[in-house]
DNA sequence: TCGAAAAATGAACTATGTTCAGATTCGGGT
DNA sequence: ACCCGAATCTGAACATAGTTCATTTTTCGA
């Protein structure tokens, strides 16, 4: 009878699940969030149009499933790509994997942030803590550059420098036609970043 | 007959966009971009369904008109602000009125950047220039920051400055539940403009 | 093997943007 | 004042969505 609601298993609502997932992820990949039917999904995973929604409440709680696997690619882009380097190197090199991340899942990516639920509903606390491990990366080089300020105050930081990066690239990618050459972009990007880190050490003299 | 396209006007066509139009807008403001549906437009701007598709060709392009408006609210928000304030000051200034903005009118602010063309559509052009006027303010303080700079360097780091301070305010004011307390957002911006101004002057003495 | 519980099915329902054939209104010419 | 053609407006009908649920099919323990 009903397992434990936390657990994988194997059964055939998990396997429809799963299928349900990877055909949705597929979809967003390729067309966006705009692309997603949920006819052409029950055709892609196999099963009937209703079977979907005795997986899943509704899209919105699939189409979340499919942004925590695209946060999880994210993630290890970000630590493959972080290595050892330190401080502004660091630093840069997360902005620019983000960049390139972006770039290559593009209509993934912008799932991430274009997706909202309904009025009042809450993203569930899964979500909400999948999504703040990425700020957490940040934690590192930041601890470096600004030595002796508090965890809080650091981890707040940290999330205001990630909004920064990713606004700058969220607005680059935009526009489809008249789109910053890609180019001027990494540029800029790249621009960004030193004078944060430059800002970022007058910051960390000032209170010595 | 049929006069000039571009001229304003005052016959029944040009009246019943207007309505349409303030009715869209007074939907967005309250309800945000999900809550406009057409049937209920026409009611409120006292017209058929039918209507609207002999005013607009589609919702997409009364959206657009409605963000033109919005746009246009930002930029008086952000001259009256602006005065005569100079360099850091003035970004600072600036941000905390984009800020203020984006809170007084958070669902006409977010159909900004959440509404999305069909794809492959490009926005008509008068869109376009109307959002690039915003990055145009910045271009004063920034010569004041970074004298020597060509303008279209300028042009480009004003972009890239201003998607830095949108994607904080963006990302700080989403997740209506777990949202960032206003008192931090206001200080994580500050610090922000803070950094990055600081970060400019290095950048500017790394030349002499 | 049987029967009840679980799962799956897909037609039907609801909600929404858009179209279009017909009705209505408008304005100019006589 | 009247007529008629052009412009405009109308809303029923259509197309496409997500979602529900009565019915059918499958599963599995006794």
């Amino acid at each position: 009878m009903n397992e434990k609601l936390t657990e994988a298993g194997t059964d055939r609502r998990t396997q429809l699940r799963e299928r349900l997932i990877e055909a949705a992820q597929e979809t967003i990949a390729a067309q966006g969030l705009a692309g997603l039917k949920a006819r052409d999904l029950a055709v892609a995973a196999g099963c009937a149009l209703g079977a979907i929604y005795t997986a899943f409440d509704d899209l919105d709680e699939l189409i979340l499933r499919v942004n925590a696997r695209t946060l999880a690619r994210l993630e290890i882009a970000l630590d493959r790509a972080l290595g050892d380097a330190e401080a502004e190197q660091a630093l840069q090199t997360m902005a620019r994997t983000y960049l390139n991340f972006a770039r290559a899942e593009e209509p993934s990516w912008r799932t991430l942030f274009e997706h909202r639920l309904p009025q009042g509903v809450a993203p569930p606390q899964w979500y909400v803590e999948a999504r703040n491990r990425l700020f957490n990366r940040l934690d590192a080089p930041l601890s470096q550059l600004l030595p002796g300020t508090g965890h809080v105050a650091r981890a707040a930081f940290a999330r205001t420098l990630f909004s920064a990066v990713h606004g700058v690239i969220a607005l680059g990618l935009e526009e489809k036609i008249a789109e910053t050459p890609p180019k001027l972009l990494d540029e800029q990007l790249e621009k960004l970043v030193r004078i944060l880190a430059d800002g970022l050490m007058m910051e960390s003299a000032r209170l010595i």
